[in-house]
DNA sequence: GAGTATCTACGACAAATCGTAGTAGGAGAC
DNA sequence: GTCTCCTACTACGATTTGTCGTAGATACTC
């Protein structure tokens, strides 16, 4: 029932709405029948991971995600890239059958997006 | 010591070179100061987890990647994109990112991908 | 055919990660 | 002062991964 890092996901989504949380708030969100250590746990060590930032109010924490999702979702990227060594000419395939596979229509999206940055460049 | 999966890789890694190999093969291309026996069991969960397949071959096993590093490596940015919940405008961007801190020509021979599928279709 | 080498099957153990929560103690609210 | 809430600390069990050891079967060599 540990590996998956399922609920650490969960509430690293919840901070990902945005703003401060306290435990208390984020436990309200994940609404699951789960005690308020548990989660008081999992921002603790999130916080070590440095995954999330949080500063002290009054007796309790206030938290916030240190990364935004769409840069954590980079960072995942980067590491799937990494891992690849470079040889992006299999990742750029697999990530166009990915896209496809999920959305097709974004694929016209992708090109749009390609052709703003090479305008931009 | 242990999470981050790197031997298991390491041994995925040599079996993606293509063909067949026995484990004492692949403790030889691994070239670490490993056991044996470090080396079969690794072939063996990865087996159980249906990333390698094997076959007898007299009174040992033969084991091959059950996936090629390119489909690894595709389902792999599957299991991102469906984490990212579909919502792919800020995977396209994180991978456009990536793609062009890694490898500024990439984007071009993406382009060129991207055209060669809409020809296709 | 005995001795040696080689494999596999099974089991173990330690470290790390993660889910889950209890307890103790402090600080504020009324 | 008592009640409530929060943090800090600790803990435990499951799972994954690295790393081997042992035992038993098979095969190769004289």
């Amino acid at each position: 029932m540990a590996r998956d890092a399922a609920l650490e996901r969960r509430v690293l989504d919840v901070l990902w709405q945005g703003g401060e949380w306290s435990v208390r708030q984020v436990l309200a969100e994940v609404d699951e029948p789960l005690a308020y250590t548990t989660i008081a746990t999992v921002l603790d060590r999130l916080h070590e991971k440095g995954q999330v930032q949080r500063v002290k109010q009054g007796v309790s924490w206030q938290y916030w995600a240190a990364r935004s999702k769409d840069e954590a979702l980079a960072a995942e990227v980067g590491r799937l890239m990494a891992r690849a060594e470079a040889a992006p000419e299999p990742m750029l395939v697999a990530f166009l059958d990915q896209v496809e596979r999920v959305d097709p229509d974004a694929l016209d999206r992708l090109e749009a997006l390609l052709e703003a940055r090479r305008q931009r460049k």
